[in-house]
DNA sequence: TAACACTGTGTAATAATATAACATTAATAT
DNA sequence: ATATTAATGTTATATTATTACACAGTGTTA
């Protein structure tokens, strides 16, 4: 019962950029690669990705000021998020753990406090950075 | 075993003042309230929070790109960090939860990679925001 | 003690990230 | 049709963070 979101112009041109990237995207450098079709100014970017964020399509990694394109297909909202990011290569990686986030959606604070949403970043070496 | 760290003059500075506050305090915030201590550039403030955040004396909220002083007195390195934050009121919590860390820091991906560092943002209403 | 490495400081300039304000246009709903 | 909401285009500016360079203090060590 989820409502599909036809993104606009702007949207589709920015998610598409993300979405092919290998790896996060910076909003300068979005704006650097979308100059050429038409979108001019870093708010026209600011603005596409907040949308982006807000129904789910991208994430955002705090600690690095760069948008993913979610690959967890039941990420309808932004709501739920974690990665990996490697600190010599900086590759990032969504993570998507069942038990995870089931375990962080039911977790309580001492006042029992129960949270709508949160973001986790996970910090160590992939692979590759582990075997040089 | 662990070695306590003087703090340099500028580091204490900063972090007292960080201490002192109670909410998580911006970069700029911070060198606007130190001027009159002799602080006159943001390098001397940035320095001093990189060195506070490596030695674990406090901790950066990197949603909000403001920092707290850590409570946890366990933490003498930044490596595991969970906060709670208010999406009204913005106030910040740092959660210490035994049982969330210890899930946490023990966390394999599907790959089996343990990571030797994370940060955790829960969003929310705090009690107060909630009964408005 | 001189040479060195290491850490921190001071300063100026600038880069990188993000938002405010305002006018306009497109899409949707009643 | 018209009211409402969402998105756009543009300029300017605010906020956050780093580069580059000169120098001072401390401890080592040769």
């Amino acid at each position: 019962m989820h409502k599909e979101y036809a993104l606009t112009k702007n949207q589709q041109i920015i998610f598409d950029l993300i979405d092919k990237s290998p790896e996060p995207m910076k909003a300068y450098s979005i704006l650097f690669n979308v100059q050429k079709k038409g979108i001019k100014a870093p708010l026209q970017v600011y603005r596409a990705l907040d949308k982006l964020v807000e129904i789910g399509k991208i994430h955002k990694i705090e600690s690095r000021n760069a948008f993913i394109a979610c690959h967890n297909s039941s990420c309808q909202v932004a709501k739920a998020t974690a990665f990996s990011i490697c600190e010599i290569c900086e590759k990032v990686t969504e993570i998507s753990s069942a038990s995870l986030s089931k375990y962080l959606a039911n977790f309580k604070d001492k006042d029992g406090m129960k949270y709508s949403k949160y973001n986790l970043e996970f910090f160590g070496l992939c692979k590759k950075c582990t075997l040089k």
